[in-house]
DNA sequence: CAGTGAGCGAGCTTCCGCTTGACTT
C-alpha cells in the first residue's frame, strides 16, 4: 500500500521529484497524453454537440493499467501534469481513465523542480479546472475536424495519402509563397562607392575605410563621380562619438535553441531535439520543450555566483526576461544547465557542443551589458556635395560578450565596424584608393528548418513539442524538400581610382548557392493553391491566433466550447461540400509540346504517384503512355526534350550470363534488373547512358556484398537456414521467417544444431513491410 | 520495395500536442 501516488508527465521528472519527496510518495510518469480521439471516423459526434469519442491510446494501455493498480492501492493520488491547457487535459484524462475517486484526488503543479517548489505545490492542491480542459477539447476537436475533413478531400481531388491541417498547411504556404516571391523578384544593381583614406598621426600614418552616402544607378554616373574625385581634396567635417550598448539575448526556449544550434553548430531541428533529450534525461539540462524565457530563483543565484567567481562582480547583472511570444503557455523554465557551475560535460561531441551553447547563453543572459563607443566621421569632398561616412566602434567594456554573442540569420546581417584611427576636424586625409562596385539587390531568403520554426513561432502556430515533427511531416508528405542547390556566376563591373587613374574591371562572383534550404515541390505547390483557393480562411496566417483567442475565452469560462466549435464547423463543412462539388480533379496539367516523331501532345501533371509526363491525349483511341518525373525535375522547369527522354526506359543494355540486363527506374530510383533480381544503380550513373559493362559491375558488386552478409549457410534436409549479418545485427532466416539471436550467443560460432534450437524456441520477428501489398 | 496513371470498388491513408522506448533486417 503506497500512501501517495504522484503522476507527472515525464519519467526523468518523476525520478528527480521522487528523490525530493521521500518514501511516503511513489512518483510515476504517464508519458504525456494517455487518451485521444478515436481514429475510427472523425472521433467526434457531430450530430450530438460535438462530443468527443476518447479511447486510451494503444501505446499507453500498459501504463494506464499499471497506474490504475497503483491508484487503487493509494490513499491519495496527486495529478502533477504541467500547468497549461494540455497538462490540465492530461490530468482530466487520467482521472477519467483511471476511474479516480474525486475525494482522494488532488491536482497540483510544480513551477520549478526544486524541493521548496514541490513542497509548496503539495501544500496548495486544487481541483481539475474544467474550463481549461474544455479549451483543450476545443483545440483538439477543431484540429481533428480540420485535418480529417481536409485530408480526404485532397485524396479525392489530388492524390491519395496527402494531408492538410491547421499547422502543416500554413507551414507549406509560407514556403510556397516565399518561392513565388523569389521567382517574381527583379534584381536591380547600383554602384556603391567605397574609399580608403589615410591620416597622419604624428610621424605614423593610419588608414581607414569610408562609404559614400549615395549609390549611383548607372555606370556613367559612377564614372563621372570618380572623375571628379580624381583631382580634389577631402576634409574631415565632423566627428560624432556617442556611447552605445549591447544587451544579451534571453535564455533559450525550444525555438531559439533550434535556431542557434542551426546557425552556430549546423544542427538540424530534429538533431538538436534528440541531443537535448539525451542531456535532459541524464539530468544535465532542464526540460527542452518550453516556450518560457524565465529562470528560477535558484538558477539566478547559481548564475550570480558563477559569473562573480569566473569574471568578477562587475560582470553580474541579474535580469528577468518576459516572453513576447504569442500564445506562450510557460509551463516550464527556460532551457538551462541544471548546475551552472558545470561548464563542460562528459558525453559525445555534439552533446558537449550543445551543452556548452546552453551554458553560455544562460550565463550571458545574466551578465552586464557590453558598453561601446560608436563614432561617425563625415568626410567632405571639395568639389562635390556628397559625403563619405566612416563608422567605427570601440568596446569600452565587454560585459556579456566575454561569453556569448547571438548569431544572426542571413536577412539580419549588416557590416562589421572596426576601429578608427584618431583624427581631428579640419584634418585633410589622403585618398589611397576609391572603388565603385556594382552591387545587386538581394532576393528574399529561402527558409531553413530553423528560420521556418522562428516564423511559425512569430505567428503563434505550433508548440515547442511540435516544431520538429511539423518540419518532418511536410517533408515526409513531399510538400517540401530540404536540399542544397548550386549557385550561378554573375558578372559585375568594378571601377578603381588609384594613383589618379581610373581603371575598369569586369569580374564575376558566385551567388545564390543554397545550403539545406526548404524548397516547395510540385505537389506542395499544387496542394497549396487548391487549399488557398477553397479554404482561404483556414490558410490565413492569423487563423491560429484568432482561434487561440476563443480558446482563451473558453478557459476563462466566457464561452462554451462546443458552441464555439459549432460556429466554426457549420461554415467550414459547407466549404468542404462546395469544394467537393465545384472542383474537378486537380492535376496541374500543362501542355509541354508535341512529340516530333508522332505529333501527339506531351503533357506534364501530378498523377496518383506524383509528377509525371503523359504522351498522347486521354480521350484518344490509343492509350497514352506515362512516365514519372525523375528526382530533381519539376513540372515548372522540365523541357520537352527531358520529358521525351523519360520514355526511353526501360531499355535492354545487353546480355550477361545468357539473360537480358534491363535498365530502368522505379519508385526507388534507377535500377538494373537481371534474372528477376534488382540492383540499385548508384547516383552517379545515368540510366539513359549506362553501359552493359558498368551494369555488370554493379551486379557483381552487389553479389559480393551480399555474400559477405551471410555468416553461415546450413542445409537442413531440404530447408536452408542462414545466419545473416543485417543492418541491426545478426539474425537467422529460415522458411521466410526471421529469428532474433538471443543475447550472449556469438553469431559467428553458431552451429546448425544451435540455430535449430533458436528457431524452435523463438517467435519469428514480425516485419512491418509484410502487410504492404 | 522495384512503372504504376482506363474504370470498378474494396480498404487504406489523414489532424495537433503531450511523452518515450520498442523495433526494424
Amino acid at each position: 500500500m503506497t500512501k501517495n501516488l504522484v503522476i507527472v508527465e515525464s519519467p526523468a521528472k518523476a525520478k528527480t521529484i521522487g528523490g525530493f519527496l521521500g518514501k511516503d510518495f511513489t512518483v510515476k510518469s504517464c508519458m504525456g497524453h494517455v487518451a485521444d480521439l478515436s481514429k475510427k471516423g472523425l472521433g467526434v459526434d457531430i450530430e450530438n454537440g460535438f462530443i468527443p469519442r476518447y479511447i486510451v491510446s494503444p501505446e499507453k494501455k500498459k501504463i494506464v493499467s499499471e497506474l490504475k493498480k497503483l491508484a487503487l492501492d493509494s490513499e491519495w493520488v496527486w495529478l502533477a501534469s504541467d500547468e497549461d491547457r494540455e497538462g490540465e487535459a492530461i490530468a482530466w484524462h487520467l482521472a477519467e481513465t483511471l476511474g479516480l475517486d474525486e475525494k482522494k484526488t488532488k491536482r497540483i503543479a510544480f513551477h520549478e523542480i526544486t524541493r521548496s517548489a514541490i513542497q509548496e505545490a503539495i501544500e496548495s492542491p486544487r481541483g481539475i479546472d474544467k474550463n481549461l480542459v474544455n479549451a483543450q477539447q476545443a483545440r483538439r476537436v477543431l484540429d481533428r475536424l480540420v485535418g480529417f475533413e481536409l485530408s480526404p478531400l485532397l485524396w479525392k481531388k489530388i492524390k491519395p495519402s496527402l494531408s492538410a491541417g491547421r499547422v502543416q498547411s500554413v507551414a507549406v504556404r509560407l514556403i510556397v509563397e516565399r518561392e513565388e516571391e523569389i521567382k517574381n523578384f527583379q534584381s536591380a544593381s547600383a554602384f556603391r562607392i567605397t574609399a580608403e583614406f589615410q591620416v597622419k598621426n604624428g610621424e605614423k600614418t593610419a588608414g581607414f575605410k569610408a562609404e559614400l552616402n549615395k549609390r549611383f544607378s548607372t555606370k556613367e554616373q559612377a564614372v563621372d563621380f570618380l572623375e571628379k574625385c580624381r583631382l580634389t581634396a577631402y576634409v574631415i567635417e565632423d566627428i560624432d562619438t556617442r556611447p552605445a550598448k549591447k544587451t544579451p539575448a534571453p535564455p533559450f526556449t525550444t525555438s531559439t535553441l533550434q535556431q542557434e544550434a542551426s546557425r552556430k553548430l549546423g544542427f538540424s531541428v530534429s538533431n538538436t531535439m534528440r541531443i537535448a533529450q539525451a542531456l535532459y534525461e541524464s539530468g544535465k539540462i532542464t526540460y527542452m520543450r518550453t516556450d518560457s524565457v524565465n529562470l528560477s530563483d535558484l538558477a539566478l543565484s547559481m548564475s550570480h555566483r558563477e559569473i562573480a567567481e569566473s569574471f568578477g562582480e562587475p560582470y553580474v547583472k541579474i535580469r528577468k526576461f518576459s516572453t513576447k511570444t504569442k500564445g506562450a503557455q510557460e509551463a516550464h523554465e527556460a532551457i538551462r544547465p541544471t548546475a551552472l557551475s558545470v561548464k563542460t560535460i562528459e558525453g559525445d561531441k555534439s552533446q558537449k557542443r550543445l551543452y556548452e551553447l546552453i551554458w553560455k547563453r544562460t550565463i550571458a543572459s545574466q551578465m552586464a551589458d557590453a558598453e561601446l563607443e560608436k563614432t561617425n566621421v563625415v568626410i567632405g569632398i571639395d568639389n562635390s556635395t556628397e559625403k563619405f561616412i566612416a563608422k567605427g566602434e570601440v568596446m569600452k567594456f565587454d560585459g556579456f560578450l566575454k561569453v556569448y554573442m547571438e548569431s544572426k540569420d542571413e536577412d539580419e546581417q549588416n557590416g562589421e565596424e572596426g576601429m578608427l584611427p584618431p583624427m581631428v576636424i579640419g584634418e585633410k586625409p589622403t585618398l589611397l584608393e576609391m572603388v565603385a562596385q556594382e552591387k545587386f539587390t538581394q532576393q528574399p531568403y529561402r527558409y531553413t528548418e530553423a528560420t521556418l520554426v522562428k516564423k511559425l513561432e512569430e505567428l503563434g502556430i505550433g508548440r515547442p513539442s511540435t516544431y520538429a515533427p511539423i518540419i518532418s511531416t511536410i517533408q515526409k508528405r513531399e510538400y517540401v524538400i530540404k536540399e542544397d542547390r548550386p549557385g550561378f556566376s554573375r558578372s559585375f563591373i568594378q571601377i578603381i581610382l588609384k594613383n589618379n587613374t581610373l581603371k575598369e574591371e569586369h569580374k564575376t562572383e558566385n551567388t545564390g548557392f543554397e545550403k539545406a534550404k526548404l524548397f516547395p515541390t510540385d505537389i506542395g505547390t499544387l496542394v497549396n493553391s487548391f487549399l488557398t483557393r477553397h479554404f482561404g480562411n483556414i490558410l490565413e496566417y492569423n487563423f491560429t491566433a484568432n482561434v487561440e483567442e476563443e480558446f482563451d475565452e473558453i478557459a476563462e469560462g466566457k464561452l462554451v466550447w462546443n458552441e464555439m466549435i459549432r460556429e466554426f464547423y457549420q461554415p467550414f463543412h459547407k466549404q468542404i461540400e462546395n469544394a467537393l462539388e465545384n472542383s474537378g480533379k486537380v492535376s496541374g496539367e500543362k501542355l509541354l509540346g508535341t512529340d516530333p516523331q508522332t505529333g501527339v501532345n506531351v503533357f506534364v501533371k501530378i498523377g496518383r504517384y506524383g509528377p509525371m509526363v503523359q504522351m498522347g491525349n486521354t480521350d484518344s483511341e490509343t492509350k497514352p503512355r506515362f512516365a514519372s518525373l525523375k528526382k530533381g525535375q519539376s513540372l515548372e522547369t522540365i523541357s520537352l526534350t527531358e520529358a521525351l527522354d523519360l520514355f526511353k526506359l526501360p531499355r535492354v543494355a545487353g546480355e550477361y550470363e545468357s539473360s537480358e540486363v534491363v535498365i530502368s527506374t522505379g519508385r526507388f530510383g534507377p535500377y538494373v534488373r537481371h534474372q528477376s533480381a534488382f540492383y540499385t544503380l548508384p547516383k552517379e550513373d545515368d540510366p539513359l547512358t549506362v553501359t552493359l559493362e558498368r551494369a555488370v559491375e554493379v551486379i557483381v558488386n552487389k553479389r559480393q556484398a551480399d555474400s559477405q552478409k551471410i555468416l553461415h549457410e546450413f542445409l537442413d534436409g531440404k530447408d536452408l537456414i542462414r545466419v545473416i549479418n543485417g543492418r541491426f545485427g545478426a539474425y537467422i532466416t529460415y522458411n521466410k521467417e526471421n529469428y532474433k539471436i538471443p543475447r550472449g550467443k556469438d553469431p559467428k560460432t553458431l552451429t546448425l544444431e544451435a540455430c535449430k534450437t533458436i528457431i524452435a524456441n523463438t517467435e519469428p520477428s514480425k516485419s512491418k513491410s509484410k502487410k504492404k501489398k
